[in-house]
RNA sequence: AGCGGGGUGGGCUAGCCAGGUCUAUGCCGCAGGGCUCAUAACCCUGAGAUCGGUCGUUCAAAUCGACCCCCCGCUACCA
């Protein structure tokens, strides 16, 4: 039987700067659901990337005194580094200056052109030729451009438009009739947004733009961003008759930021609709990152360096701030203090005590081997943990399919207090009980599976702490409630896992 | 400005929809004590909130209504 798949994708970034702590964020989120449902056995494919076709580039490029292109790849680059420094296991890292996504995005163009959807308008406004920038009324001071101190011109020019508007109906179903867009607070806001505005033919071309994809047919106008980003999303599987196409599209989850929620939730399956191209199941929308409740701001200096962070911070101290502390639907703070606060007195004084704990416990006590239960089923506290350890990973899982990600760590935390005060109240330091140290081994063990998705190099100590063959998937996340360590099997020497900061 | 969400001890938060048992929950932090296998976990005690404000409904309101203040999100045709 062929298992089940799971596509996943993050927003592709920009790259007319250095990825700051909300990338980090998105990336380690979207990694989590993707290692849990690996997990679970299904076959995941996940992709990020950076979008690199907009006309900001150009401008930002200048002020750095580079090449575009050069100043490109340079930016691209570190948002890969980036991933491999989190240990990110996204499967594919797509760039939109890659012929294999230009040739794509081209084919959408000219596929939603002989459908009809294209046709030839102008569009004006007040331009800026300083930025090279429309601009809006509130853009202005004085009427003049902030940056520039010069009144934009009022300017007209073609360009191309897709009709929008044509979709609005299947658009809106499909938002109202299913759960496409999670959570549902984002989803009232996209449909009280169509109803009250409706959909607006959109301008998908720009022709004073020099970089960026030429339209197929007429080369002198480029490809709207947003379009031609979007289109990432199949054309790193090959779209249209690539394998990894066919086998793992539609999305099952595009995570985004809600500044973008527009976007995905309805000009893109609006494209979609357009090109007969089947539409993504989900659209997950994640809250922000905020230092001092304020928006991550690069004026402000807010903009934190991720790669600062691990000059201080291991990887897995990071990744569980980001996945513990920050609600994932919702905006959370961000400071040291926080994160040294949750990671020494969570993820140090409880899951790795408990962990240290009982394996030196056992190391001491027993020599390393996992000494024999007897009549445990007679012992009230043993039933409750045996209980708690069968159920973490069903708990989580509840938590996992609604995208709780903060809560079902919360839950794994939860269950390591709960085994904290277990062996206290069995005291096997004084006792040598054998059943406690027996339960708690294989606690330590369920904590492993577990953590996988969040903290996969730590897991993978613990579980080689624990001197057990493979690694956590080999058995699959139920495994994690069961009691899978035998009596007679012997444990590596304990060695501290989570480090103090 | 329009629409939507919210304001609970230092921080986050439960409770509100189905009003009384809320003299308001939990976690973190703070003060003190117990215990001590361990990177001081676990247990106990304590300080700290009149639940944004005002008025009302009611025998009774954090919980219902009105008005006000403040915060946030989406939008204001952001090329």
């Amino acid at each position: 039987m062929p298992r089940e798949k799971f596509y996943i994708t993050t927003a592709i970034d920009y790259v007319n700067a250095y990825p700051h702590l909300g990338h980090l964020y998105e990336k380690v989120c979207a990694d989590i659901i993707a290692r849990w449902n690996r997990l679970i056995g299904r076959d995941v494919f996940f992709l990020t990337g950076t979008d690199e076709n907009a006309a900001k580039n150009e401008k930002a490029a200048r002020e750095a005194g580079l090449e575009v292109k050069d100043f490109i790849d340079r930016n691209a680059k570190r948002f890969q580094e980036l991933c491999r420094a989190f240990n990110i296991s996204n499967d594919d890292f797509i760039r939109t200056t890659e012929e294999r996504h230009r040739k794509v995005s081209q084919l959408i163009f000219k596929k939603m052109f002989e459908n009809g959807d294209i046709y030839k308008g102008s569009y004006s406004g007040l331009y800026c030729y300083g930025c090279e920038e429309y601009k809006t009324e509130k853009d202005l001071v004085d009427g003049k451009c902030p940056e520039h101190g010069t009144e934009p011109e009022y300017i007209e020019e073609e360009c191309y438009f897709f009709r929008l508007s044509k979709y609005e109906k299947q658009v809106l179903e499909l938002i109202e009739q299913n759960q496409f867009i999670i959570p549902e607070k984002r989803k009232q806001e996209m449909i009280a947004r169509i109803k009250s505005e409706g959909l607006r033919d959109l301008a998908v071309s720009r022709s004073r733009v020099g970089w960026g994809v030429e339209v197929p047919f007429d080369p002198k106008h480029k490809i709207y961003v947003w379009v031609d980003a979007l289109v990432n999303y199949i054309s790193a599987l090959g779209y249209p008759d690539g394998e990894k196409y066919k086998k793992y599209w539609p999305a099952d989850v595009h995570l985004i930021g809600k500044g973008i929620n527009w976007f995905h939730s309805v000009i893109w399956p609006a494209i979609l609709l357009s090109c007969g191209i089947p539409l993504p199941k989900h659209i997950l929308v994640h809250g922000y990152i905020t230092i001092g409740g304020e928006k991550l701001s690069k004026s402000k200096g807010t903009a934190i360096d991720p790669f600062k962070l691990l000059e201080k911070y291991e990887v897995d101290a990071v990744r569980y701030f980001l996945a513990r502390d920050i609600p994932f639907f919702e905006d959370g703070d961000f400071s040291e203090k926080a994160l040294v606060e949750r990671v020494n007195g969570e993820l140090v004084g409880n899951i790795g005590n408990f962990i240290h704990r009982t394996l030196t416990l056992i190391w001491n006590l027993y020599n390393g081997e996992v000494p024999e239960p007897h009549d445990y089923e007679n012992d009230r506290d043993c039933m409750r943990l045996l209980e708690s350890i069968k159920m973490l990973p069903n708990t989580m899982r509840e938590k996992f399919e609604n995208y709780e990600i903060d809560k079902a760590l919360k839950e794994v935390a939860d269950f390591s207090i709960q085994c904290n005060r277990f062996l206290q109240a069995k005291e096997p330091w004084k006792t040598k009980d054998p059943n406690a140290l027996f339960l708690c081994v294989n606690a330590v063990r369920t904590l492993a599976i577990t953590l996988r998705p969040y903290l996969p190099s730590s897991s993978e100590k613990i579980w080689k702490m624990l001197n057990l063959d493979g690694l956590p998937e080999d058995y699959g996340w139920d495994s994690a409630g069961e009691l899978a360590i035998k009596p007679g099997h012997r444990i590596s020497k304990p060695e501290i896992v989570f480090k103090k900061i």
